[in-house]
DNA sequence: CTGAAAGCGCTTACAG
DNA sequence: CTGAAAGCGCTTACAG
């Protein structure tokens, strides 16, 4: 009365039915080319009626692998400027992960109810194999923590902080070329008094008073490149400050209604406050891009979406994701090698320019 | 020599420390009330200092549990329209399954590279203790699986399709009274002869030719009966069928151009196709709120942060995610009780409407 | 090519 | 209150 189908079959049961032992299921079942492919095919089968998987404890108990990738969200991910952003880049990642088939723990670096330290949490309790950190702050700690664990992990997105941590895997877009990217474009277009809504210290992550996030202002730094090459130049009286999101940058273009006339072009560190401007922009009276030419940055859907639809600088988020995963799988099959642990690289990807209709009058 | 730091330390290292069993350890880390106070906050100190957690692993093969929940993503999840709204779930879901320290794998259900079943993979390898599904079709074969491996889910989010499955744990908004809002707001209003603006078939998991999502019929159906109280009717001809974008509805706005005069109040099925159509409004001339109101669904961030801000139907976000997790967690606690299961539950939530610049004028 | 055996790091009756 | 021992479901030298 041998039931042959049980909830959780197990290389036991599959040993049994085959009249194998379960080293050599696992074998089979693992593709070891001691097996010959005849009684590989025939376990495989049994395996597969039967629907057996291999548990995946018992299984990582030995192999110190689970199959598993954690996903370090970054500070003020709750918000929607940069929620919004980042679930096109977890898109991408989820991909890549699942053709490899790792599964993706996503989770905040610390809980924000116990205060405990997720990574660590997830490290040393051996759920991931290897972390993708998405932190514009590099700490330390952390980071020494990582290493002492031999814990494969890879830096995306955000540029690293002035003082460059030596010897860290790194991935992120070049802003400041994005920057440069919209400033020559304002050039070519013959404009020559442009806007600029910042986010300030309005950023998730920078401290009050504290230096202004690299993210953007590498932006502004290129920005200022490209129109300089051009000889134009940006007054202090042309930074607006908004937060990153687009009633903020509304707000603030209609508080600077006066004098607005003199401006024909627009450029906003992000597509929400581009938005956000070229509402404002309208409600004054300003065509776009006949009047004002906008530009905004990240290539959102919402960009295209608009109505005139955006120019923006495009966040190459495919190829980050892409080099991310490829680059942590990669550190992943090493560290279970022989050979010594590769140097660390950091890729600096390109971004380029979109045009569309509101630059293009 | 024996060093006192490990990289990663065990229960048998504590153990040695502690001079007592691992099985004291166990129960004292366990918070097992056998072994004296005292004695536990030695060792817990002890743990503590040479950084012990347990492997996950190693106690999961005897437990039968992870500390981890799935989460599988509806389809369509990769289309802005989608991800966009669903992001701002998934940060409430997170926030409670963090402080009851689980962790999250987000998956969807199918892997689109080898086209396994994701998530009967996570089930059978033991990966989840619980799953949350995000699906609008409920495929009955998974539902017999899952039963059939005692794994406790819950689906959430999308109502239920016609012919509602008995006995599913499912928690969801009530789409018809969201939709009602929206008609008797119109009506209190006044306005007399609306326009609405709808997916048609185009939501990401409507099959071609298919019936139209629940989701959204619902919301008609229930916008229909709120007018309908109040005299005022919908033709066919006031229907205007978009994408689930904002460009979607701003081009089907501008393509009814002709008549679109005798409109004074606008409903669109969510808020980014709100969005589309006021940008639309406003470039015929039309304004908002003043010649037309403006009603969305959804109650996005966008939908505060656009100009005019817009009125629009909230999504109970916080109380789905919270639901939808404590009553995960509590299955999961039961099913490892000895008490019969408990007899499924559908929840569902009431919305409710946010009043803003685009309809109070 | 195949199997018996040890062991990964825990938990939990069971016996004191 | 405490410990020795069995066992969760795998993998992998080791011996044939």
């Amino acid at each position: 009365m041998g039931a042959n189908v049980c909830k959780t079959p197990t290389l036991r049961d599959v040993a049994r039915m085959a009249g194998v032992s379960m080293s050599t299921v696992s074998r089979s079942l693992n593709q070891s080319d001691l097996i010959p492919e005849k009684t590989r095919a025939r376990i495989r089968k049994i395996a597969d009626q039967i629907g057996f998987e291999f548990n995946s404890h018992a299984r990582s108990l030995i192999t110190r692998r689970v199959g598993t990738i954690g996903l370090i969200l970054p500070p003020g991910y709750e918000s929607f400027g940069v929620s919004f952003y980042h679930a096109t880049l977890h898109n991408a990642l989820r991909s890549v992960l699942e053709s490899n088939d790792f599964d993706l723990i996503v989770s905040f670096l610390a809980n924000r109810f116990t205060g405990d330290n997720n990574m660590r949490r997830l490290v040393r309790r051996r759920k991931v194999d290897g972390l993708i950190i998405m932190q514009p702050v590099f700490e330390k700690d952390m980071i020494e923590f990582l290493r002492s664990m031999s814990m494969p992990f890879v830096f995306s997105h955000y540029p690293p902080p002035e003082g460059v941590l030596p010897g860290i895997d790194i991935i992120y877009p070049d802003n400041e070329l994005g920057g440069w990217l919209a400033g020559r474009h304002f050039a070519e277009l013959g404009r020559k008094k442009i806007l600029c809504v910042t986010p300030g210290h309005g950023s998730p992550w920078s401290t009050p008073g504290g230096s202004p996030d690299p993210e953007f202002s590498l932006r502004l730094a290129g920005f200022r490149r490209g129109l300089g090459e051009s000889g134009i130049r940006l007054a202090r009286e042309d930074l607006l400050t908004g937060a990153l999101t687009m009633n903020s940058a509304y707000d603030a273009v209609m508080a600077r209604r006066q004098g607005l006339a003199r401006y024909d072009g627009l450029f906003a560190l992000n597509d929400l406050m581009a938005m956000g401007a070229m509402l404002a922009l309208r409600d004054l009276g300003r065509k776009v891009p006949q009047d004002v030419a906008v530009i905004g940055y990240d290539d959102t859907d919402l960009a295209e979406s608009m109505r005139p639809s955006l120019t923006t600088v495009h966040q190459p988020r495919e190829e980050l994701s892409l080099a991310t995963c490829e680059h942590l799988l990669e550190l992943i099959r090493l560290s279970r090698g022989v050979g010594a642990p590769p140097s660390a690289r950091s890729i600096v990807l390109a971004p380029r320019l979109i045009v569309r209709e509101s630059s293009s009058g």
